[in-house]
DNA sequence: CTGAAAGCGCTTACAG
DNA sequence: CTGAAAGCGCTTACAG
């Protein structure tokens, strides 16, 4: 069934039937609303191929998500849903695998959809540097700084990993905690080393140390696991063999820390008795776990709602901005002081 | 930039040129590799709403996945991946809201898209009832019985519900509890009553009670919840508010279960000495808990392996089936023996 | 093996 | 307000 069956039913032309159902001007309201009638009786449903192949200004906006794992960026997607709600501007999420690559698919959303605006959550700092240049379409990194990558069509909303890691790692630090292992995480660039993320809260952690004059010696008290559960397990395994005198860890990632929660368990210790640990990110599950995690939280309602904002501001004016949005650190049960 | 650019640039025609871009037979192998170096070179991606808009024959396959937070349909949707990487038909999972109509998606894709088959991992009866019908494409209803919908062209692969939960609460009974509560899943259709799959696990928890002798009372014993970690939490405290006596609690997902594990320790009680939980799934999550869960695994492998052998057959022969896969109790650490 | 041409189902100037 | 027609970027019979 085609538009040209819809023409055919009602008497009217074909173009008369396409400005109906996209409310363009040109259509008298008697008629626009006879079309739509038959429409629905009908059961017709555009062919949204031509719809795309034709249309000549874009349309809604694109949202690239790197991983279907990452429950931050799940509730990030499902909070730019509903702002986008209200304007009836269509958006779309594209999930690409955590080890591919976001600005392919994306060059090839923009090539096909010809998007408004597109939406990065997460990003790999190699990929924007090789292939970003190439997409020519308004766009918002989300969670991960932008302002280094130098793009003009770029900008970035994020919380600053300098600080959530210094903040963290300040706490347990603060808390009497000296002998204190941290679980980085890696991707699939840096499958030995720490991803983009974990290197800026390296930094943090570092800082912390520094500031208050404590030692730190990064190689030993630091192991680098996938971003997973699995990860979160085997990186405290490996550290609590390494460090026998460990009192807390530090894991990057919420999913990590509740992987080493279960390692610590398995070696007979118990958090925070024995343990104490900190989490990353703020995930929901954090405050399941038992003992509920103290974690640094990423506020993922006001990433959304900022990032849409500079979006479509940039869409309008082409102002690109690289903004922090603040953090939380929620303490949870899972830190004890010594 | 279109195939009309390749073509002047390579001096070919630009249908030469799609021959060259699909493989398609008619090319000569040295114009082909020319044609390809030059795609490269140029960064030519071909546009595929245009390409779709006029391919007579089918494509690669859909995969329509309800709700973005189920982790067992995650992993079911990256073995289809994996799977269908060898054979190198394309497969494209959409993810639609948990409350939203999947038929309704589906019917859009298969417009637009032409898939050989689709795959729906979840899905609810009554959309299917509806709309279903409409969708003429090869179709396999993944964790869901499809045999009474009657439709010739949805097979279904699924596991037992009934036998799933009547194990799971046999398991509970045969290890001494009788103050059994269950926590039953609810869905946007029925806000106040079960799920169609909580309804067979219902059915298959009474018959747990029934062929043991022993009495039940399922309104009592029952609460509805959401199928989320706050579900859990809920139902599990409306469950020791309304029954001080219980000594075990059945949840019908494990994200269920794991909300209700906080719920009991909030309440100061401990899992599995004063309460036996168990779950259902058998998400990668469960065996991070501590208690490490107790509950009924679905076999997320064979349920991808066989979903896509059925469908690929299907496609070739319309043959359609309603195929069984076996479950496993996983036997954690949150039972305990009365 | 290659080219020229029809046509997929729409949208959108352009006339009237 | 409505219609007739061009054209989006491809694929695929049909000739040669």
């Amino acid at each position: 069934m085609t538009i040209r069956d819809v023409a055919e039913r009602t008497g009217y032309a074909i173009g008369t039937v396409s400005r109906a159902l996209n409310n363009s001007p040109g259509v008298s309201e008697a008629t626009r609303k006879y079309i739509l009638e038959v429409v629905k009786e009908m059961g017709f449903q555009p062919n949204s191929n031509a719809r795309q192949l034709k249309q000549r200004d874009r349309q809604g906006y694109s949202i690239i998500v790197k991983g279907t794992k990452n429950r931050l960026f799940a509730v990030i997607v499902e909070q730019m849903q509903n702002l986008l709600k209200q304007s009836n501007k269509p958006v779309s999420p594209y999930y690409v695998d955590e080890d591919a690559d976001e600005v392919e698919l994306a060059l090839q959303v923009c090539h096909n959809q010809k998007p408004l605006g597109m939406l990065f959550l997460g990003g790999n700092a190699r990929n924007f540097a090789e292939r970003f240049a190439k997409l020519t379409c308004p766009s918002v990194l989300v969670t991960t700084r932008a302002d280094t990558f130098g793009f003009s069509n770029l900008s970035s909303v994020s919380t600053d990993d300098v600080e959530g890691a210094e903040r963290a790692m300040g706490h347990l630090l603060d808390a009497g905690h000296r002998q204190v292992g941290i679980i980085a995480g890696t991707d699939a660039f840096t499958p030995q080393g720490f991803s983009n993320t974990s290197y800026l809260r390296m930094n943090g952690c570092r800082n912390a140390f520094l500031r208050r004059g404590i030692p730190f010696q990064p190689e030993e008290q630091t192991v680098c696991a996938r971003f997973s559960l699995q990860g979160g397990y085997e990186g405290a395994s490996a550290l609590l063999e390494r460090l026998p005198h460990l009192t807390a860890i530090l894991a990057m990632s919420d999913i990590m820390a509740i992987g080493a929660l279960r390692a610590i368990h398995d070696r007979g210790l118990r958090v925070p008795d024995d343990i104490s640990l900190i989490g990353y990110d703020g995930i929901e599950q954090a405050a399941y776990c038992i003992p509920r995690l103290t974690t640094i939280r990423q506020d993922a309602e006001q990433l959304a709602r900022r990032s849409l904002d500079i979006l479509l501001q940039q869409v309008e004016d082409g102002t690109i901005v690289h903004e922090i949005v603040p953090f939380q650190l929620v303490e949870g049960e899972s830190v004890r002081s010594l």
